[in-house]
DNA sequence: CCGCATCCCATGTGATACTG
DNA sequence: CAGTATCACATGGGATGCGG
């Protein structure tokens, strides 16, 4: 079983004894990428104890959130389709969370999986339909994303290659996201960096990112 | 400071910082059907220590979710607007936990705010808003509502009055909301027991309320 | 009496080490 | 690589105390 109860019969109180507890949040946003395995999911969430993170993958089975897929000899995590209900949910609770961002303390990591699912909360679909199709490397930190926009359709995968635009960014992109800080400024006060590609195509690329502070 | 963090700097990790903690979702809950003291969250939370209570409170004020206001000489705690863009979360919570909820074990409570909170995720606005306007008074175990549906707009209130339509109802309720259960069956079974007014207007309660199991 | 604070103990978490 | 085992410690749970 999950989480300890609480003592009550609603939906709200039984929606967080199967993922209310500690960690099991962020691994179904890691989930939500794509299926990974026990390390990869360990990597992506540096400071979990391994026992607490068996623990929760033991408990998110149970909840029949997640599932263990035999992967042609190695195991998998995976989301079942109940846990996949869950993506609404994380990506609002990522656009709440936003907004409380401040800048990021020094022991703060950005992780891909992070990274990737803050891109599907910032994305703005109906935006992008009219705009033309375009891909972008983005290296925020340690992640490299290539991004991929066609129309309503997001792709972000992990790696680099042949794009519109590649830039680097620190942790300032916030601001640029946020609309706060102007695509132009933030390539002149080197917020970002632009890599390959031109640079007035970072302006498309806050059209179609954007989440209000 | 609120809960302790994870380590990661984005938006999911930062809501969990915010209202991750044990407790704290179901403190938002309440305070959304409106301002409580101090007692009165303690009450709707029947198995929550004082000691984490107080603690919550704090941590949750000190997030910029809650605030402490004095109305005429007690004290209330109150979301601030920051706090209220919690609610379709929430409520998300609310109806995927929903599909998960089987009977009440017996330590299992039923209280006012949180059935509340359960009409709001179920109530249906455009379906609500090609129906009559319809007054129920709805006994669901210890709580007593009075619900007030008028085109799409809901009011849930405690207490009773003049209705429309009156009924008592246990758990089994929920199988009329996920369409499990007829009204008509329903009332046959003794699962909703009819006190005043016409029982077909359960019928037009299960249109307005409704959510997929 | 309401709004907490304190105390004590059970349990969950975190860091590290370890094993199949 | 994919977990388990161990142990110190922080947090949660329950009862009780207490000041305004």
């Amino acid at each position: 079983m999950a989480g300890r109860d609480y003592g009550q019969y609603d939906g709200v109180t039984r929606a967080l004894e199967l993922v209310g507890e500690r960690w099991a949040l962020l691994i179904v946003r890691d989930l939500l990428v794509g299926p990974r395995r026990y390390g990869e999911l360990a990597a992506g969430l540096p400071r979990i104890p391994s026992n607490v993170l068996a623990a929760r993958l033991k408990e998110l089975q149970e909840a029949g959130v997640i599932r263990r897929a035999p992967r042609s000899r190695v195991i998998v995590y995976e989301l079942t389709p109940y846990g996949r209900e869950l993506e609404p949910l994380v990506l609002g609770l990522g656009a709440w969370g936003f907004k409380a961002l401040g800048d990021p303390r020094e022991e703060q990591v950005v992780t891909p999986d992070a990274m990737t699912i803050a891109l599907r909360t910032a994305f703005r679909a109906q935006i992008a339909a009219s705009l033309p199709a375009t891909a972008y490397a983005a290296r925020l930190g340690p992640a490299e994303l290539l991004i991929r926009v066609d129309g309503p359709e997001l792709d972000v995968r992990r790696g680099d290659g042949p794009v519109d635009l590649a830039f680097a960014a620190g942790p300032g992109i916030r601001r640029l996201i946020s609309g706060e800080l102007a695509p132009r400024l933030a390539i002149e006060s080197g917020v970002v960096e632009v890599l390959r590609g031109p640079g007035e195509l970072l302006g498309r690329f806050a059209d179609t990112f954007h989440l209000a502070a």
